[in-house]
DNA sequence: GAGCACTGC
């Protein structure tokens, strides 16, 4: 069956044509595709076809040329400068070179200023420079925060280079597992979270006269967390000495702070900031023409098929990027393109195709950063993973069918909530970022799956992480500070639920006492760089002696990689492999199994033994080894508290059960009992009926009681993640009952 | 019977 996605109007299943004011008609050579017998249809699933071959598709006219706003994570301006050509010439070739004396003006006279910046205008790179130049950090450092690590190291190397000092001299960066800074940086390039960790031991940021907050219409929960906590900073570092009877205020420099941000919601953040100036800067892109749907498309699927190919035939040279929500959309639509690439006439340009999604094993998508051979187009399939954190070269057409994949967490009242993993419109924003990928290197055209008007209509940014997001870590991170979530000055509130189930986690975990305030053991918990369930569950291990092995396990399970690679037309073959690690009682004893497998591997092979050892078995190298890292860390944090490592993760697997019950102590909430219907799991605390996920080692079997890492509802209420304790498990853990001193 | 993207002294 052809797989027909539905998505507002059922009756307009029917594919529409795209309509233009200026009637531009598009031929499409491959119309005949759609005589291809019906039987060919059941291979596989693929988009529906409906009126393919009927109407060509028009675009309307676009208005004008535009440049799309938002900035990414890379570098910005210039990044290959020649070898014996002048950096300086570059500098001063930026377009924000201009208005340098007038932008340090600023800075000097206001506290806080926030600056709009185009992709390619070189604020990033430039305005820290402009401050360290004009003497405005005065003796202090200049900290520029980011919400991705390598934007953060790849920006203090293009701007060391630029002030010809080696990385971690003047200019330095911090980023979770690597550190370049020392006694003389003055320009610190860090990750939102890594600034947050910083204010945890330095409330006041005393080592920074200057901070500035880059990409801030990301809002990431850290940078929103971060925005909060500057501005009572400031106010604080502002005061005279005797204003608080506390001399120490005055001994550092008033705090200036920079927002940097895109074009649209420049506005919200000066406001936040008592109507601060906003100054805005010339990017330098390149133009993207971007054309929308006359009418609005029920299937997204058929309508990207049909825009590739006409792009393919009737355009010149370069590659097509094609945004898609998710990974079986992907595959899917690869699986049609193929099909009718091979029907096209032999004196086309051949089509490769590169699928790129955030789970794909390590190398799967090398093919997609080189160059097409001659004769060829590359055809970029992508989730949101090409919209901000990675750059592929070649792109001049985008096609963008406007949807995406966004995590969303439910809190409820009872019994903690769950995430929500929906299809969703994407934001005005993120279009203009889709867009504007089209436009790196060259001119180029982003054609929309969508009107004009649903352009018009979409929000103008996602909803901030702070909305969407369990708060638990952050409100034990202020907790540490001695602040109550609720009382912070954010710039968009959170979710009463979401604060309520986050402080009721808290007290379960025993991070609070009943008079909500923080315990020995809630600061213990802050302290490892650990979702705090996580956290709970090293520090429990300690009780049950298995802390080797728990730190293995939670290590894998906080990486951000996935460690099961899912290649979807070998899921058999992989299923097979992976059964002879599969533990008796599920998910977290088999991630430990793995993890033994492959260091006793580690010690026999060399890197490409490894490495192949991991592609026989469908395992994520990359996941293991960042699991390793974190591993690492935790060891650290760990003899801080007297957690002992002394015994090494046993060979036998005698400590099973110490193991499963450390873990039911951060995952109290997260447990189910079976149902009489012995498929369906009912939570223990909350109402929720659930199912195990089937890519779990439980799926296809009965436990009387589970306990899971997460719960995602996609089209079910699945649990990820899940192992099978005895039920009596429950009576050693705190519940509800337990009091905390 | 199925997995948007980031991140952490």
């Amino acid at each position: 069956m052809a797989k027909i996605r539905i998505l507002s109007n059922k009756k307009a299943a029917k594919l529409r044509n795209f309509d233009s004011p200026k009637k531009r008609r598009v031929k499409m050579p491959w119309v005949d595709v759609e005589d291809s017998p019906r039987s060919k249809r059941k291979q596989g699933k693929r988009p529906s076809l409906n009126g393919l071959h009927k109407t060509p598709n028009r675009f309307s006219a676009p208005n004008g040329p535009s440049s799309p706003s938002k900035s990414n994570g890379s570098v910005d301006g210039p990044t290959k400068p020649g070898k014996s050509s002048s950096l300086q010439e570059q500098r001063r070739a930026l377009p924000i070179a201009l208005g340098r004396e007038k932008l340090i003006a600023k800075i000097r006279q206001n506290d806080v200023i926030v600056l709009l910046g185009e992709t390619g205008s070189g604020k990033t790179t430039q305005v820290p420079q402009y401050i360290l130049e004009s003497g405005i950090a005065g003796t202090r450092m200049v900290a520029v925060t980011q919400p991705r690590r390598v934007a953060a190291t790849s920006l203090a190397a293009r701007v060391a280079a630029e002030q010809n000092v080696k990385v971690g001299a003047a200019v330095g960066y911090s980023v979770r597992f690597d550190e370049r800074s020392g006694p003389d940086t003055r320009i610190k390039y860090l990750t939102d979270g890594m600034i947050v960790r910083e204010l945890l031991s330095d409330p006041l940021l005393s080592r920074y006269s200057v901070i500035i907050v880059d990409e801030a219409h990301e809002r990431t929960l850290r940078t929103d967390l971060l925005l909060a906590s500057l501005k009572g900073i400031q106010k604080y570092r502002s005061q005279p000495s005797d204003a608080k009877g506390k001399g120490r205020a005055s001994l550092l420099n008033p705090l200036k702070i920079v927002v940097m941000s895109a074009t649209l919601d420049a506005e919200k953040f000066s406001k936040f900031f008592d109507n601060a100036p906003i100054e805005y800067i010339q990017g330098r892109q390149h133009p993207v023409q971007i054309f929308h749907s006359a009418e609005s498309q029920s299937d997204y699927l058929a309508a990207a098929l049909r825009v590739f190919f006409q792009v393919h035939t009737d355009q010149g040279p370069g590659d097509v990027l094609i945004f898609l929500p998710g990974q079986d959309d992907i595959e899917s639509l690869e699986k049609s393109i193929r099909l009718y690439a091979n029907k096209l006439p032999h004196k086309s340009m051949e089509v490769v195709i590169c699928p790129m999604y955030a789970a794909q094993a390590a190398g799967q998508n090398s093919k997609v950063f080189n160059a097409a051979p001659p004769n060829t187009r590359k055809c970029i399939l992508a989730t949101n993973i090409a919209e901000t954190s990675i750059t592929i070269p070649g792109v001049k057409y985008v096609i963008d069918t406007g949807k995406c994949k966004e995590k969303q967490y439910l809190a409820r009242e009872t019994g903690g909530g769950f995430d929500t993993l929906l299809t969703k419109d994407i934001t005005k924003s993120s279009a203009n970022q889709r867009a504007g990928r089209a436009g790196r290197e060259g001119s180029g055209v982003c054609f929309r799956l969508y009107t004009e008007a649903a352009y018009n209509n979409m929000a103008v940014s996602a909803d901030p992480e702070i909305r969407r997001c369990s708060l638990t870590s952050s409100v034990l991170q202020l907790k540490c500070l001695g602040q109550d979530f609720q009382e912070l000055d954010f710039m968009d509130k959170p979710d009463y639920d979401s604060v309520v189930s986050a402080y009721k986690s808290l007290w379960l975990f025993g991070a609070l006492n009943n008079s909500k305030e923080l315990t020995p053991t809630g600061r213990q918990m802050a302290a490892f760089p650990l979702d705090p369930c996580y956290a709970r569950i090293v520090l429990a291990s300690k009780e049950y002696n298995c802390a080797p092995e728990i730190v293995e396990i939670v290590s894998v399970l906080s990486a951000s990689s996935k460690l099961f690679v899912d290649v979807s037309d070998q899921r058999d073959s992989a299923a097979e492999l992976r059964r002879k690690f599969r533990h008796p009682t599920g998910d977290h004893l088999t991630i430990l199994g793995v993890v033994k497998a492959y260091q006793e591997i580690a010690l026999a092979e060399n890197k490409a033994g490894r490495r192949e050892w991991c592609r026989k078995h469908f395992l994520n190298e990359r996941a293991l080894l960042e699991a390793r890292d974190i591993r690492d860390q935790l060891k650290q944090t760990c003899a801080r508290f007297g957690i002992s490592f002394d015994e090494g993760v046993r060979a036998d697997n005698n400590n099973d059960d110490a193991v499963l019950k450390a873990l039911a102590h951060g995952l109290v909430q997260n447990s189910a009992l079976l149902q009489p219907d012995g498929v369906t799991y009912k939570q223990t605390m909350g109402h929720t009926t659930v199912k195990i996920h089937p890519s779990s080692a439980l799926s296809d079997r009965k436990h009387p009681a589970i306990i899971f890492n997460e719960l995602v509802y996609t089209n079910q209420v699945y649990a990820r993640g899940v192992s099978s304790i005895p039920k009596s498990f429950f009576l050693s853990i705190p519940t509800l009952n337990q009091r905390h001193s």
